[in-house]
DNA sequence: CTGAAAGCGCTTACAG
DNA sequence: CTGAAAGCGCTTACAG
């Protein structure tokens, strides 16, 4: 039987474990698309460090953010928090002697290092692709509004839509949220409110899943996409490549971003270099079958 | 500044780690949809443990089978191999020291505990179900025939259907693969080889992605679903059930079988009661949008 | 250059 | 019941 040395004894003489953490909230409890993108470049980026990962999730950040205290003790040698943190943190749930990388946070934390797409950005270009095609009716179905992220990208939308002087009507703005019921609901609700009136020629989504949902809304209501309108999500998750007609969508670049968040996890020099509101990472618009030219003018069926 | 334990010196001390593995093959360097369901329910069983979960990933079973034995060097207490396993295995690669649980192993592994879903039965029950609802004429869409999964839900196509006398019939068995590439080529082939024949009332694909693949070739040459033809795979992904129309398939219960698996990993008597062959899951069917009683029958489109 | 010793931070069996 | 010691399995600084 051959010699295997033991991690545990390894650690407590090197002190090091050569792993890192990955602490999650599970929303509806269940890990969700998003995050297995990111815990994929974040594994691979670890793997070239030759460090191991160890998840941690948790349900409700409100109520167990005191358990990121106990991720520290000593079973990783950095920590990358892949969790929206709705609520407000206060620094005494991170324990000084580990280092702390957040990805896409909600509200920047004290003291941690933040990396996030540009989200104003994505979403302001993706608008103006569609504007650049002709449409000029666009509805945005919005994210939580709790959420920054979801704020950033419904500003920019607004500046995209104002830039080019087509902000202004009302009800071209509609409270949805981040999951594909949201997006159902939001349409349904809005073709009963818009009987008779004319449909715009297109409908931007806070994200993938939402606009999924729009899809489903949409088909059930016998309206094309792209021929009666076009169709855009936020995120380019596995689901958007799914969809007939595949979705259009704003990339950000996960494996850059988690791959980013290893390599200044695992060498401090690296975060002295970063400014401390953090790293902006740009998007990338991919324009597939769910969007076109509008081509004619639909009205929205009575009862 | 609080006392926190130190995880490395517990583990040295006490002689375990509170934390499982989990090993999983990536598919194209991507952790998959199916893993992401896994890994929740293996990450609810072990919290319930108080376990952590520690991932390990490899790219090539067959090149990295040896690094298996790297996982065990005492920062794991058992390991959950969630790979499908394709090439054969020798127990050499598997120390005797830490318990082994595998998950939907395509081979079962020697002296390795396998825990999956009873594909034959699933794949036959939709069969009779859609011969229930009068289909008679079903394309059986196959996956990947190295692999022992794929086989078991083709054998259970081909018991359903000979069971109901409905056998016999040439061509209404291809070959297809576990992608949705896989399932567009297969269908866009087999109706360039049938044009002007009488086209099946039902497709059965050997996975949803597959399946989604034939939905997409159908959706191309103007053949609806469920109108013309009705489509069904299997696994109850989350991309199943953002189709038009969601797509039927068969469940397997994987956070079960993940919390099972994780209570075997932990209970060495809980393991003795097991049976050799390991453990089978029963599946559950579920009817969707894509699946109706046959309406008219179509003729395959010429050139 | 080789080999014995100290130390990493705990737990637990043992002596007082 | 309390407290000092041994031991978990490594690494590394140090003595020979």
């Amino acid at each position: 039987v051959r010699y295997r040395p033991n991690a545990a004894a390894q650690a407590l003489s090197k002190g090091k474990m050569n792993a890192i953490g990955v602490a999650a909230v599970l929303e509806g409890g269940m890990l969700n698309h998003y995050f297995l993108e990111i815990l994929n470049g974040i594994v691979e980026a670890a793997v070239r460090h030759d460090h191991h990962i160890t998840v941690f999730t948790m349900h409700d950040w409100e109520k167990e953010a005191s358990r990121v205290e106990t991720f520290c003790d000593g079973r990783v040698d950095g920590l990358i928090l892949a969790a929206p943190m709705i609520a407000e943190v206060t620094p005494e749930h991170f324990p000084g002697h580990v280092p702390f990388v957040s990805l896409h946070a909600n509200h920047p934390l004290p003291g941690v290092l933040n990396i996030q797409p540009d989200e104003f950005a994505g979403s302001a270009t993706m608008v103006k692709e569609l504007i650049r095609l002709c449409h000029k009716r666009i509805l945005y179905v919005a994210g939580p509004a709790h959420m920054e992220g979801a704020r950033r990208r419904l500003e920019g939308y607004r500046h995209a839509m104002s830039e080019e002087g087509l902000g202004g009507e009302p009800d071209l703005v509609v409270e949805g949220g981040f999951s594909s019921i949201n997006g159902k609901e939001a349409i349904k609700k809005w073709l009963e409110t818009h009987r008779g009136e004319s449909l715009p020629t297109a409908i931007v989504c806070a994200n993938d899943a939402s606009a999924i949902g729009c899809q489903e809304a949409l088909a059930e209501a016998g309206i094309l996409v792209p021929d009666d309108i076009s169709i855009a999500g936020f995120d380019d998750t596995l689901a958007s490549r799914m969809t007939v007609p595949p979705l259009s969508t704003v990339r950000q670049p996960i494996a850059a971003m988690a791959a980013k968040a290893v390599d200044l996890l695992l060498d401090p020099a690296a975060r002295e270099t970063v400014p401390p509101e953090g790293l902006i990472f740009p998007t990338e618009i991919l324009l597939r079958g769910s969007v076109a030219k509008p081509r004619k003018h639909k009205v929205v069926a009575g009862q």
